[in-house]
RNA sequence: GGGCCGGUAGUUCAGCGGUUAGAAUGCUGCCCUGUCACGGCAGAGGUCGCGGGUUCAAAUCCCGUCCGGCCCGCCA
């Protein structure tokens, strides 16, 4: 270990409390004597003069040492080293019209520093901390979420947890001028089998079994309906076990909400009304309400996803009939097969020359995995169309036919990609996002351009090729569409589901349903789910109970906090939003976590590991492993 | 499980078969009384992730492996 550094440095903090934050003086407090407490953010030592730009989270402001204030300080003061914290007492003084920096808050005065008491002195830190971002290096991830605590003292950082602490704040205030309580359910749960890996918790009282962390609160927040509680709210974190992502975590936050008799319509005023109070909080903007509805079919026919993002234009439109009679095999044969010719108009990209259109063809069967791309490009000179196709193939007049549909003109380019519905929505709504990003249609995160978008009448199920039976899109506790219930069994995967999402710029931020709340409807899904009366009663028998006792109808929803955040923060990651994020391997690089736990641990918890042959435990574990049993 | 990109000074990167591996920044020392990402001078700092191979010669080419990031699968 380390010696404490220029430990000789260090003084007994005889200041008193601090009287302002390193953000709060200004021209007006001139003369005051104040004292500051704060870290070193940058030191310029001129030999006889000393200019500290002392850091806290309100700001910075200009320390300045001199021999004539007091030799002791001035000469401490040049021994002092980024990151150091002191405490500062002296006399606010304004700068000379000269000296004003008008990039600090606090850049018309500065602090004559009469004392110094040095009450910790730092190591020089792994990577550059500070508050002007000019200096700070594009340090690597893993480095800074190894020293987290260095990282979060950037302004960065610290604006980003600023901004959340804000939106906990205004949706609190918000569900509380609505009536909601705000109750914790737990956080050792009971495992369900549908959905996303749990997290397990080993029982040390019940030897073999488990506890499981909450993928969400789900049942619990329906139990609390049944229970009368009306309107529920909860910050709550919920756990998946599965890989990561920029935008996911294995922990993360949602805002909960369930009403009893809830109907779509109240969910969607209720939400749109919390959207508008953050925006309006947290953005200074005005959000127009009600937010803009589209079904399910509606968003992959038209955007080729159920999370569009309706900031730009380049919608999906279904050509087929432009190339019926055309002799083109590919595409007849496609046709007659039930399958789909979809084209998009690119605007102001017909002139692309043959590289670039052959790398294009590249990056649609590579990336997006498309049989193929039949192209038609339409120079912006007025000049002759021109096709990836020869004539002979294809006749250019249905081509002409597609781009007159989509509303090509001169200049435009029209991409065609072929297939089976729904995947051929899909490939051409991932090429639609891709063409969007490079021709910069699609808006920068940060332009502020925000469009919501709730997307509804999901299907209720969908068909699960490899487990070779339905399974619930949203979640096996989501009504179906009234009209639709007589199909449930008949025609499962036609049945709509009373369940819709809110889309912001293209992400998922949100999702919820109306749920089922009679025992029969909810044994019929379960069966069409593939699960027994039996296995309900073992898996779900507290829900079918509760249910018996007079459940009343209810519905909610379930926004995702910290994609939010990411969003209002200009994000590019989660983990920028979030104080200890894990890596994308799940690990806590600060804490090291996951981690081998004692034999003696496991023991108490009747387990035992039965490790790959690959993974080799520390030797203290392996030793006291192989001495315990 | 798979694909792509990366790993060289404390940090961010350049170097991509041929002298002693460079720059910026940080760090150390000296100088400097109005700077504000202060400036000047001097200096220290490297197992080029790791292992193997090809070669007269490897940071550079090949194979393997580890680590990180982005993505696919997965995420009701």
């Amino acid at each position: 270990m380390a010696e404490q550094p220029r430990a000789d440095l260090l003084s007994p903090d005889t200041h008193g409390a601090r009287t302002h934050t390193c953000g709060a003086l200004r021209h007006d407090d001139t003369g005051e004597d104040v004292t500051l407490k704060g870290w070193v953010d940058t030191r310029r030592d001129h030999g006889g003069l000393v200019f500290i730009d002392l850091r806290d989270r309100y700001g910075l402001t200009q320390v300045v040492f001199s021999p004539q204030d007091n030799q002791d300080a001035y000469e401490a003061a040049g021994r002092l080293r980024r990151e150091d914290v002191i405490s500062v007492r002296g006399t606010v003084r304004p700068r000379g019209d000269e000296a004003v920096n008008p990039n600090l808050d606090t850049g018309t005065i500065e602090v004559k520093a009469d004392s110094l008491a040095v009450l910790n002195t730092a190591e020089t830190p792994p990577f550059v901390v500070s508050a002007h971002e000019e200096r700070q290096m594009d340090t690597g991830e893993a480095l800074r979420l190894k020293h987290r605590y260095l990282d979060l003292r950037r302004p960065a950082l610290q604006d980003n947890l600023t901004l959340r602490h804000r939106l906990y704040q205004t949706t609190r205030r918000y569900f509380d001028d609505h009536d909601f309580l705000e109750v914790e359910t737990p956080v050792l749960m009971k495992s369900t089998p549908e959905g996303a890996r749990d997290f397990l918790v080993p029982s040390r009282l019940h030897p073999g079994r488990f506890y499981a962390l909450p993928q969400s609160p789900q049942t619990y927040k329906q139990l609390l309906m049944v229970g009368g509680l009306d309107r529920y709210v909860q910050i709550v974190k919920c756990f998946r076990d599965e890989d990561l992502r920029a935008d996911r975590q294995p922990e993360f936050t949602q805002i909960d909400v369930e009403m009893t008799f809830a109907t779509e319509e109240q969910v969607y005023d209720l939400t749109e009304g919390l959207m508008a109070d953050l925006w309006a909080d947290l953005e200074d903007t005005t959000l127009e309400t009600p937010f803009p509805r589209m079904t399910y079919v509606e968003a992959l026919r038209t955007y080729g996803t159920d999370k569009p993002d309706t900031r730009f234009g380049m919608e999906l439109h279904d050509v087929s009939d432009c190339f019926a009679g055309s002799g083109f095999r590919v595409f007849e044969s496609i046709v007659d097969g039930g399958g789909d010719i979809v084209a998009l108009r690119v605007p102001g990209e017909g002139d692309r020359n043959r590289a670039q259109m052959d790398r294009l063809e590249d990056y649609v069967t590579d990336e997006i995995g498309a049989a193929g791309l039949i192209y038609f490009q339409l120079p912006s000179d007025g000049s002759e169309m021109t096709q990836n196709l020869s004539t002979d193939a294809l006749p250019k007049e249905y081509g002409r036919a597609a781009a007159e549909q989509v509303g090509a003109t001169a200049g435009d380019l029209v991409l065609t990609l072929a297939g089976d519905p729904p995947t051929v929505y899909e490939q051409a709504g991932d090429l639609r996002l891709y063409m969007g990003e490079e021709t910069g249609a699609r808006p920068d995160p940060r332009s502020g351009e925000d469009q919501f978008l709730w997307v509804t009448d999901f299907p209720l199920l969908e068909y699960d090729e490899d487990e070779g039976r339905y399974v619930s899109m949203h979640h096996p506790f989501t009504a179906p569409q009234a009209d639709d219930l007589d199909a449930l069994e008949e025609t499962p995967g036609d049945v709509q589901a009373r369940a819709y999402d809110l889309v912001l710029n293209g992400n998922e931020i949100g999702g919820g349903s109306i749920r089922i709340h009679t025992r029969e409807t909810q044994q019929r899904v379960f069966d069409v789910l593939g699960i027994d009366a039996d296995e309900a009663q073992e898996r779900f028998g507290f829900l079918l109970d509760a249910f018996r006792y007079g459940a009343p109808p209810h519905g909610g929803i379930a926004l995702g906090l910290d994609r939010l955040v990411m969003l209002l923060a200009g994000a590019d990651s989660l983990r920028d939003v979030i104080a200890f994020p894990k890596n994308q391997s799940g690990q806590e690089p600060m804490v090291q976590s996951p981690d081998w736990v004692d034999p003696e641990q496991l023991e108490t918890l009747a387990l035992r590991l039965d490790l790959p042959p690959d993974v080799e435990p520390p030797a203290h574990v392996a030793r006291r492993s192989r001495l315990a049993s």
